[in-house]
RNA sequence: GGAGCUUUAGCCAAGCGGUAAGGCAAGGGACUGCAACUCCCUGAUCCCCGGUUCGAAUCCGGGAGGCUCCUCCA
């Protein structure tokens, strides 16, 4: 298949390095609050992802860190007068809730960074000994200028980085580029190390969970578009000087999510936190997959409402024939088609082509619309069956999965009942019964 | 100042050199005991100007909008 590289800044051919498993790593939260619905746009990519080349028949081994170290923690901690790891437990609980709400596999690996300071301080000391970094008054710095390609992600080059009046100008740094491996810090929790007591940067920590986890090069690192810079230009360049890698053969990275025309910020008051969504969160995520995910989003609610109708008629149609097959006994899993075969391979096709979602989207509509018109025409059990395989498969690699049991023998007679007085034409009895199997959850 | 992205019908959006997917909204029809759903029909020459080509929304050059990043930030 083939991947925006934002490495190379191309689209490339995606080959695992190790044939049949893919490795990913993206970058999770810092747990000091609540998820909003910009933040979970990674989730939702890279489970799609995922469960694409799980589809595709491949192993995929993912990680996702949780930055409990923080200063923005400690305040929290303040503000709630509560500790850091409680502070930092919580919000792990509500970020993984709110994982499973939008319908997301919770199984990939969780590293903490309080769990793996030893492997931060002996990766810190190991850049030391090789000369890439500095201690500097108990703080620990990289230093930039030990490495060669420094700005190879991000497109930038360092002459120019340090012409930018923006970057932090610090006595304790030999250059402005910089930044920071280890600081000094003696409040709330602290570890000891060889510059004294202080805490990791942000910048190690993936890295070290990345070769902790993995042991080596990955196949994909992903995580939002704002972390290119610096974030991930740092972690490529600790690695490169100390394992002499760029730690993952490819970078991708997802644009943001904007509420209308702005960036969506606590300050500006326009935050949709994912736990206070009023749709159905996959239709929360079909939204987010009816756009290419290099692409920004301008949120709206009028936008989301809109989706939320589509997810809705996707929900009722694929009821409807679930039932049908169902009462039928028409369930066949050898079934194929000429049109569900075609519409699985366009829906292959769009993801083959750089995760294009709209397209994949596009592919269960045209499957829901054959569905609706054989439905309402022949009824032809074979082609529904095999509309049904494959729509079952693309609902699931999106994660709008819509999950059904099939009716027992009761509600069996209530369902021939009401069928019965339809036809009959007693319409207050087949009222009753069409609410007793509604109530059941049962669309008619 | 630097880097990248983007401009397609009322709105959202695909398209990656061969003659404009899909969805929403709107209008017209059909189906229907009621309700919900569903089905059919109706719409754009692709920001502007040049160029390359038998042929361009698609490639190149120029111009004009919009956005993002360069600072903690998914």
């Amino acid at each position: 298949m083939k991947l925006y590289n934002t490495y190379t800044n191309k689209i490339e051919e995606f080959k695992p390095l190790k044939e049949g498993v893919v490795t990913i790593y993206y970058c999770g939260p810092t747990v000091y609050n609540y998820i909003h619905i910009g933040n979970a746009r990674p989730i939702v990519f890279f489970d799609t992802l995922k469960k694409y080349l799980e589809f595709k028949g491949l192993k995929v081994i993912m990680a996702s860190n949780f930055t409990d170290l923080n200063e923005k923690i400690l305040n929290q901690s303040k503000i709630e007068g509560i500790s850091e790891m409680e502070v930092a437990d919580k919000y792990i609980e509500a970020y993984l809730d709110n994982v499973r709400a939008v319908n997301a596999d919770d199984s990939y690996i969780k590293p903490r960074v309080t769990e793996c300071i030893p492997e931060i301080i002996e990766f810190i000391q190991g850049l030391i000994d090789k000369g890439s970094a500095y201690e500097s008054n108990a703080d620990v710095y990289f230093r930039v200028s030990s490495v060669k390609n420094y700005g190879a992600l991000s497109n930038r080059k360092t002459d120019e980085l340090i012409q930018g009046a923006r970057v932090e100008v610090s006595d304790l740094k030999e250059s402005g580029l910089d930044f920071a491996l280890w600081k000094k810090f003696d409040e709330g929790i602290v570890y000891d190390s060889p510059w004294g007591k202080g805490r990791p940067g942000w910048h190690t920590e993936c890295c070290v969970m990345i070769n902790n986890i993995f042991k080596g090069l990955i196949d994909i690192h992903g995580g939002g578009s704002d972390l290119v810079f610096p974030h991930h230009e740092n972690e490529i360049a600790q690695n490169e000087a100390l394992h002499h890698n760029r730690l993952a053969n490819f970078w991708v990275h997802n644009a943001r999510i904007n509420f209308g025309d702005e960036k969506m910020s606590k300050s500006l008051g326009n935050v949709v936190w994912v736990k206070d969504l009023t749709c159905d969160p996959r239709a929360y995520r079909l939204l987010v997959l009816s756009y290419p995910y290099r692409n920004i989003i301008s949120y709206t609610d009028e936008l989301q409402l809109q989706f939320s109708k589509e997810f809705e008629k996707i929900r009722q149609s694929y009821t409807k024939l679930f039932y049908f097959l169902d009462v039928n006994d028409a369930f066949n899993k050898d079934s194929k088609t000429g049109i569900s075969s075609s519409i699985l391979d366009k829906f292959i096709e769009a993801n083959e082509n750089d995760m294009n979602t709209p397209n994949g989207v596009t592919a269960i509509y045209e499957a829901l619309k054959n569905v609706n018109q054989i439905l309402r025409s022949t009824k032809d059990k074979e082609s529904l069956s095999s509309l049904y395989n494959v729509l079952t498969v693309m609902l699931h690699v999106y994660g709008l999965d819509i999950n059904l049991e099939r009716m027992g023998s009761e509600t069996r007679l209530e369902y021939d009942a009401w069928v019965n007085a339809r036809s009959t034409k007693d319409f207050e009895k087949a009222d009753y019964y069409r609410k007793v199997l509604t109530d059941k959850g049962i669309e008619l």
